[in-house]
DNA sequence: TTGTATTTTTAGGCTAGCCTAAACTTTTTT
DNA sequence: AAAAAAGTTTAGGCTAGCCTAAAAATACAA
C-alpha cells in the first residue's frame, strides 16, 4: 500500500498525541493544531486514513490508530530516531539542529537502507534524547533499562548495557573499570551540564559527562 | 524560493538531457518520455518553471536551463552523488541497489547536512561510477584527472590524488609505495572484474581491484 | 510548395490536500 | 433542561500536477 508523505505525517501526529491519554481518541482540533492546518482539512484526511484501515474513526468521537497504523507509526519513529543518531554521532550536529532534517529523512522509503543504517550505527537502543528506538519489528525495548542521563535522582543503579559501540567509548568505559552488571551509585547530579559524579562498584569515584551517561544503560537497583 | 520535489525532478531531467546536445533545447517529448508523463503535462510544468526563471522557454522551441536552473541542477547532482558515496562506502550497498535511494535522498533540504556529509566522506571528487561531484559552489572538477578505473586502455598515467581518505585506504596505498606524482603503468586490465595489473614507478608490479582504482585519481602521462 | 506526419500546445477534467464558511453535534453553563 | 459555547463535519472552492483529446505549429516528403 502506498502511503503519501502527508499521510505519514498524520499517522505520526496521531501516534504522538495519543500518548498523552491513550484511553481517549485523539481529537480533530488537537490534530489540527499539531499539524498547523484547519479542522476541516483534518476531517478530510481522517476519512481517507480510515478507508485505508490505518485508523479507527468514528464521527465526533476522536481517532485511534489501528494495529496497522501503529506499526507504521513505529516504523517512522524508528527511522526518525536512527537518523537522529546518525546526524549527531556521525555528522556532529548539535541537538537543536537535528529535528528538521530528521523530519525529512524519516520519510525515505527503503527497508534495506534503514537496516543497514542501524547496523552502521551499532544498533543503538536509544536516541540521543534517551528515547527508545523501536526494533525492525516495531517493538520498543521493554526492559526497564534507560540511559543513565534520563534519571534525575541520586541512588543506586545497575549497569546493564551500552547504547553506543564505538571503540573510543568502550575503551573509556573499561578505563573507568565499568563492566556489565556492576553497580553505579550516583552521588551528585550537576544541573548545569547534566554531568554525574558516581561511585563504581563502591570503589572508585568517577565523573560522567552527559554524553557518557546518555550511552550507559542502567536499571534502578532494587 | 520554494521549489517542489516535482520541479526539482524536471530541472534534473532537463540538465541531464541537455548534455546529449547542449546546442539545441531539450524537447517536450524527450522530457515527457524521460519523466514518464504526458507531453501536455510537461508543457504545463515548463510554463511554471519559466515563470520562476529556472529555464528559458520559448513555445515550440525546446527548453534550456537558466543560470539559476543550472545552479540548482548542480546542487541536486552534488547531493545525489554524495549520497551514493555514502551508501556504497559506509553502508556497503552494491551499485545497482543505490539509485532509487539516492533519488530520494537528493531532495532532502539542508545545506548544512550536505556540507557535513561531504566532510564525513572525505570530500570525494568522484562518485563510485567515476562521475565528478560538483563542489559546494556548483563547480565541476575541471582538471583532466579521473579515477583510474574510468580508463579502459593500457599505458602510462600519473597519480595526482585520491578520492577517498580513510586510513585503511591510505595505508594500503603507502604499502604499495604509491605517492602523489608517481607514475603508474597499466599493463593489463581484466575485463571480468575490472581489476588492473600495474607497475608503479617502473619498479614493483601491483594489482588494483576496481575498488582501489576507483579511488586513485590519475591523468594520462604525456 | 503543398500535403502529410510529427511535435507541441491548449482546453477541459481529475485527485490530493489544503482553505473558509455554514451546519451540525456534543459539552458546558445557567 | 434549555441556552450558549465549543468542537466537528459538510459543502464548495482553490492549486499542483497529472490526464485525454483536439487544435495549432513545425518538419518532412513528394
Amino acid at each position: 500500500m502506498e502511503v503519501s508523505l502527508t499521510e505519514e505525517n498524520y499517522i505520526k501526529a496521531i501516534f504522538s498525541l495519543s500518548k498523552h491519554n491513550p484511553a481517549i481518541g485523539v481529537s480533530t482540533n488537537d490534530l489540527s493544531e499539531h499539524l498547523n492546518n484547519k479542522a476541516g482539512s483534518v476531517t478530510d484526511m481522517l476519512k481517507r486514513l480510515a478507508e485505508k484501515k490505518l485508523i479507527h474513526y468514528e464521527k465526533y468521537k476522536g481517532v485511534f490508530l489501528s494495529a496497522k497504523g501503529e506499526k507504521m507509526a513505529l516504523a517512522i519513529v524508528r527511522k526518525h530516531r536512527l537518523w537522529e543518531v546518525f546526524l549527531l554521532d556521525k555528522l556532529q550536529f548539535t541537538w537543536d539542529e537535528v529535528h528538521d532534517i530528521a523530519e525529512q529523512l524519516e520519510h525515505i522509503k527503503s527497508e534495506e537502507l534503514i537496516e543497514r543504517l542501524d547496523a552502521f550505527l551499532g544498533h543503538p537502543k536509544f536516541d540521543p534524547h534517551g528515547d527508545p528506538i523501536p526494533n525492525a519489528k516495531g517493538q520498543l525495548n521493554s526492559s526497564k533499562a534507560k540511559p543513565l542521563n534520563q534519571f534525575k535522582t541520586k541512588g543506586n543503579y545497575v549497569f546493564v548495557g551500552v547504547n553506543e559501540h564505538s571503540k573510543p567509548f568502550l575503551q573509556h568505559l573499561s578505563a573507568l573499570g565499568l563492566k556489565i552488571g556492576e553497580s553505579i551509585k550516583v552521588e551528585e547530579i550537576n544541573a548545569f551540564d547534566n554531568s554525574f559524579r558516581v561511585k563504581i562498584n563502591k570503589k572508585e569515584s568517577a565523573f560522567f559527562s552527559d554524553k557518557v551517561s546518555a550511552n550507559i544503560l542502567v536499571e534502578v537497583k532494587k
